[in-house]
DNA sequence: CGAAGACTTGATGCCGATCAACAGGGGTGG
DNA sequence: CCACCCCTGTTGATCGGCATCAAGTCTTCG
């Protein structure tokens, strides 16, 4: 089976055999979480960083009130940690929130990919700015839009990343958090979390039986969340030649 | 003199003769704007990228209620239009918030790069993580902090900014922004923001004088906002060799 | 000198937080 | 195996921070 990161950027370009196979070395060992264990602890001084190969993580922050900001949910293929590329400490806690696994990856081993598959550090840089539109998406979101559009484009971004990952799943999906988490990841509470999707449930956007989400219409989901699918627009056409 | 993106890089490592004319080498036109300018519009299709090289930039995105929210500023040696490297259309909107220039630089060269100076294309993924970082922080400020502390974590950040390119400016700088901008950077209304500064200045953190801010107790003012300076933390130690 | 933008200040309203109480369910230990 | 308990979800009542509306002043620039 090609290595997580391989099956990743591999959705994105065609990968040359040499390429998969440096990125398969990467994945040597592999190290497994139960739920709930902790990956990071913030101010940690990791020494290297992780690949996602089974399960699903999540990144967030304590403020000095004590509230939490989840910053990121991860799936397989996602890089944890990569800001110890550029800090000595890490900013935000990682903890898994399934069974995960993760393989570690040394930060040297990012340079030496550099150094030997400049097309991958490349590519590398292109994923960053995908993750950077993310954010920035977010952000708008907690700027400027109500709780109701939030929890909305939650669902639709969650689902979406899950799906890429399994294609089979439409409509119907397990979202895996609490609506306490929804909160953290929205800037909202858990009871107005409650609130919102009742709210979508009520007007027939959504449907919920015991954690498992359907999407009854996606397109006024989408309106309401004022949420864009931004892989549609994805052009990688200045990457230089594999090796 | 250095180009800008080398000034800024250098700021980081110290560069090699090699690679100090290989960053110059990209810095060929130099684009002025004035004030106001657009330099692109979301959705546009941006054919190349930017380096600041002169005056103050910001980007934003507009919401279809009509309200905006400032995604970025940009200063001398950051670059414009990333999201390029990896999106067909440009997510967000850039405009010259001061007099201003950029240098245009087509995206084949950041894979040029790549190829001929696999540090360099190390380091760009590390000053990402670093922008990332910074966009965590924001988000984390507009999901659970209050209005007074937004307001306190921006006058800082941007005076930090501000610094690293005169380290003349201390306690006393030009913040160069309106009251709405402030407001649609941290997601506020302009006249809360009045309330804001205004509170911030009652309580002796702050002193105004005609958009000029004096910061009158930096320690106080940095436990309001909740704000960690990241810059003491920078580690680039697994960097590959310089070519 | 006129006009438009930026700032200031007060009054009022609403969205989402907070507080509170209870129901269901699943895991754990006795 | 069962009882308990904690976690999660749900719903109602009230509160408060920030938005909204409004009006006036100051500044800047054409």
């Amino acid at each position: 089976m090609a290595s997580s990161l391989a099956e990743r950027l591999g959705e994105l370009i065609d990968l040359s055999a040499n390429e998969q196979a440096a990125l398969d070395g990467l994945e040597q060992r592999e190290r497994t979480l139960r739920r709930g264990a902790v990956l990071l602890r913030e101010h940690d001084r990791p020494s290297e960083l992780f690949v996602v190969t089974r399960g699903t993580l999540m990144s967030y922050v304590i403020l000095p009130d004590g509230s939490r900001q989840i910053l990121h949910f991860l799936f397989r293929g996602d890089i944890v940690a990569m800001a110890s590329l550029a800090y000595r400490s890490s900013p935000e806690t990682v903890i898994a929130l399934t069974e995960a696994a993760v393989a570690p990856l040394e930060r040297a081993a990012i340079g030496a990919l550099a150094v030997s598959h400049p097309r991958l550090s490349a590519l590398l840089i292109a994923v960053d700015q995908m993750e950077r539109i993310g954010l920035t998406d977010r952000l708008a979101g907690l700027g400027r839009m109500s709780a109701k559009a939030r929890v909305a484009a939650l669902l639709l971004d969650i689902r979406n990343r899950l799906r890429t990952r399994d294609p089979r799943l439409d409509r119907t999906f397990g979202l895996g958090l609490t609506q306490e988490e929804i909160g953290d990841a929205t800037g909202l509470t858990a009871v107005h979390v409650n609130r919102m999707l009742r709210q979508l449930e009520e007007e027939g956007m959504i449907t919920r039986e015991g954690g498992r989400f359907t999407l009854l219409d996606e397109a006024l989901l989408a309106r309401t969340g004022h949420f864009t699918d931004r892989r549609a627009g994805l052009d990688l056409g200045w990457l230089p030649a594999a090796r």
